[in-house]
DNA sequence: CTTTACGCCTGACGGC
DNA sequence: TGCCGTCAGGCGTAAA
């Protein structure tokens, strides 16, 4: 479900509620997500505390005293902070009960998400050390992206999506940016000129801006902290707008299958 | 090395 | 009313 302004709206939501919370015990319903959690987390957490919530690509980085806990969502994921007597739904797989009677509780219907204990430093751990730069770092630019993209044949919106490349632009994110920038999302990555990234790269960080701003974009059940909906799915041009008039030259919205993923887009206004 | 296809898993929806 | 195929905000792996 999720790429980078729904779990930057998540970290938002959930980072004032939690930090400088004492983990008290740690409840796992079903621990088999895209890793089965460690049984050990329930031995590990309780006691520790939490000293802030950031956010790495598509990952929140819960940093406590001794450790910190890896968190994905995967596609159907949420993560909510609700008072400890409410009781758990369908899917609520994980709970890390918190002093102040709240929990924070993990629900993910697919099970692709994760949830992992580290005592090193995170950013070194395998699933983050791989990763491109975050898009609003001084790292990511046209010229970035242009330098990565010589001699490259894959789609550049499959290009956009690689994380390796760039990190948060997910399926929706990567249509959006694509038509802002007025390029066709088929265009192969290594044919795509200099000036048209320094574009494309301008279009990433605008979209991914409105969209926290906005609260992150709820299309079927994204919901924040709060479990509530994000808005951005309102301002969208293109994404799942299938058949509907380019909001630039009124002709249809198309989608097409690129890497796998339906991506939509205006053949007129994107070249 | 790069590129592509597929599987992981559950639920919602549309067609028959 | 089912039942069956398809699809969904991601990512890791295998094969070519």
């Amino acid at each position: 479900m999720p790429e980078l302004p729904e779990i930057e709206t998540i970290r938002r939501g959930i980072a004032p509620l939690v930090t400088g919370s004492t983990v008290e015990q740690v409840i796992v319903r079903d621990g088999r997500l895209r890793q089965p959690v460690s049984p050990e987390l329930a031995q590990v957490l309780p006691g520790i505390r939490i000293e802030a919530v950031e956010r790495r690509a598509k990952y929140l980085l819960l940093r406590c005293t001794s450790g910190t806990l890896i968190v994905h969502l995967g596609m159907s994921g949420s993560l909510r902070v609700l008072s400890s007597t409410i009781p758990p739904q369908a899917h609520d797989h994980v709970d890390i009960a918190l002093s102040g009677n709240r929990t924070l509780r993990l629900r993910d219907p697919r099970r692709f998400g994760l949830l992992v204990w580290t005592a090193e430093e995170p950013l070194r751990h395998p699933l983050l050390a791989g990763l491109g730069p975050e898009p609003f770092s001084s790292e990511f630019s046209g010229d970035y992206l242009f330098a990565r993209s010589r001699r490259r044949s894959v789609a550049i919106k499959s290009f956009l999506m690689d994380q390796r490349i760039v990190v948060g632009v997910g399926n929706i994110y990567a249509s959006e940016a694509l038509f802002q920038a007025g390029i066709a999302p088929q265009r192969r990555a290594g044919e795509v000129e200099c000036s048209r990234y320094h574009r494309l790269a301008a279009a990433v960080g605008e979209v991914l801006s409105k969209a926290i701003a906005a609260g992150g974009t709820t299309l079927r059940d994204f919901q924040n902290a709060e479990g509530k909906p994000g808005y951005f799915a309102l301002q969208l041009q293109v994404y799942d707008r299938d058949g509907e008039a380019c909001p630039r030259c009124g002709e249809a919205i198309q989608c097409e299958q690129i890497g796998q993923r339906s991506s939509y887009f205006c053949s007129h206004c994107q070249r």
